[in-house]
DNA sequence: TATGAATGAGAATTCATTCAT
DNA sequence: TATGAATGAATTCTCATTCAT
């Protein structure tokens, strides 16, 4: 939550300082939240300031502007899930139950952050023009495709997977599932006159998933 | 954003000028294709008005706001896709090809209408507010659902599928598995570092997804 | 409320020419309650032509433009209330009786008429320029000043009124009372705090302006 | 309309700029003077600008929007006349010439603050609606009647006036014989072909109200 | 006489951003 | 570091009015 560049200056630590970061922080925060609810064409610089209850110029002040502030959110965004992935330990399970806990984490982060499905459509309707020089973003997400490679290669090696699964592919479709279901519910939930958000209809959906990702990836 | 200049003298003047129904869909088409550009908040209608080669004026006396706009390009979109798969006849193919070729179809319809994720999209960040009262939208999609229902049943009784497949949740899953690559797939290539959307990635999706649909539906 | 001027040209009598007379009086009457409900600035000429159900197109067929379909409207309304003012046969009656039962038409007539209120405010917000050239409007008018001028003198040579009374004074008197009360009778209410409108507060009015005006008329 | 070129370089720079108290002042005289040409329908938000020589955003800054700022200009103008009614000290002067003193200063005000009535019929026209929640506006009127409620006791018990007087009528008689004067000079001087407001007129008029309401609240 | 389609000029309001302290 | 005041350039929407039949 701490933005790392609070080290480069040599300003002498102290309160001061603190609060700086902590405007920061309060700021990201509340652009988080308004560019959740209303996109990025939505989201509006006053209200993000009244959220954060701070003044709108120190959002310009740390962050030039409102493409830069959306930029920091997703950044930040990227860099919170990935982390969450990493505590996972993914590698530390047998294959199977890797694959089957990788679904239900992905399934419960976008239940309890659907902010993070309304961020990744909002930099999508803007061609991800925000993560143009994102070195840093690729550097987060490959460890986690390695990760996945590596345990499609222990369950293909244990006989447990088929061989010849694309950790992207696969990736991929454990977060698709997931995300047309809940960035949807409203719509989906609207055509098919039925509530698609019920705690019920949530373990369905979860069930149903990893019978598709196990059904797919298991030999025979 | 300047006017085409093709209107000036050389289109012939006659019966299709004053056309009701002409400046109609001329107004939606345009519509289509601003919202799927630049989403409900940042579409503008002075561009709408642009494209369509049409009086600003104009829009506001047949869909009286920017929103009853949406709302009726995206009733447009539903009814559009609907048709098409209603046209496969499904029901005339055995099982396994029915849902193949239905899996097929999402991802090339998605390809070839960028502008439907997009505005599905918009749709779910205003909470699908601009379904709430589209029985027609709800009416259009219970055949879909019905005909996956009968596909399924007979998959099963002629011993190809597994019993206990929920057609929505099925439905949910093709249409998930090919949207969120499409969709997302800006932010995707940058993450992944690969290119998602090369001819080669793009077969190489399609064939992916036909293996997780189907090593779910088949038995064993 | 037909208009005079269809004796002017030279159609041929008939269905058609009734109906359009009616079209104009549709128009008159809607006109006059937009006019009377959302002031001169306010009225909408699209409301207009609703309320008259007819075509707007038509509006402007027969009275040129807002300005003078307003013009029109006023006339009619002067018109009609001098007309009624007539009726009372005020010279029948004994000179007390007379402005007694003027001051009660007049706040029964404003009663019964808010519009009137509001067209004169209208009219007088634009500097009454929609009756410069009124030399009808004058015409109208003057025969009521004629007439109290000769209930006046009437009441002198019979010793029941004070000599040297101004019968313009007199009259915008009897109005004003009526109108200040009937025309900021919301306002009013609001900061006395007491509803100026319930049928016994409308009594003690009429009771209070006779008094007031034959306290002011009589000799002692 | 064109910004008058004293604020380019000869307005001394200093404390006065960035004021928000003066700005707003402004903001206010400049709507009071163009709501009272236009009322309310009619102002113009780009005029008021321009006459208060600030940025229309401003405005909005300040007042949200026309209504808003209508009521504030209301307010501001009840609380103008209140004020001046109360330093006329009329408990300090005779009955009889409290009550003359008051119709005189009633005259003079609406005489040298025409936007003052224009203010009223636009409030009106509006179902005051501008002051349902004017609790203010309400305890600023109360002073008043309580006033005038004095007089007339005082005046009942030295003999000479009428009892039964009732203040809100009396006070809303006297404010109607100017009034109506005033607020149509235009329509009446027209319709009754004589100039209401020459210096001659104006005065006779005033004359003929302090007669009427002497005449009514005097003991024979 | 009657009408649905179309429009240009403007209206209120919004919004990201900068100024001055 | 922090803030209230101020702004220009849009942006949506409105409205009287005209066109073409």
């Amino acid at each position: 939550m701490i933005k790392a560049t609070s080290s480069e200056n040599t300003v002498p630590r102290g309160t001061r300082l603190r609060d700086a970061d902590r405007s920061q922080a309060a700021i990201l925060a509340a652009a988080r939240a308004e560019f959740a609810e209303f996109g990025l064409g939505g989201a509006r610089m006053d209200r993000i300031a009244a959220r954060a209850e701070l003044n709108k110029r120190l959002i310009y002040y740390y962050f030039s502007d409102k493409e830069q502030l959306f930029q920091s959110v997703l950044e930040q965004a990227y860099l919170h899930i990935r982390e969450q992935e990493h505590n996972l330990h993914l590698l530390d399970l047998k294959p199977v139950d890797a694959i089957r806990r990788l679904v239900e984490f992905t399934w419960n982060y976008y239940l309890e952050h659907p902010e993070f499905l309304t961020l990744l459509n909002s930099a999508n309707l803007h061609r991800a023009r925000h993560l143009d020089n994102a070195q840093r973003v690729r550097e987060m997400n490959s460890p986690l495709i390695a990760t996945l490679q590596e345990i499609l290669e222990r369950g293909r090696t244990d006989g447990s997977f088929r061989g010849g699964i694309d950790p992207v592919q696969l990736y991929v479709s454990i977060a698709g599932l997931s995300y047309f279901y809940l960035s949807n519910s409203y719509t989906l939930s609207a055509i098919f006159d039925r509530d698609l958000m019920s705690p019920k209809a949530r373990n369905a959906r979860l069930s149903h998933m990893c019978d598709v990702i196990l059904g797919y990836a298991l030999k025979d």
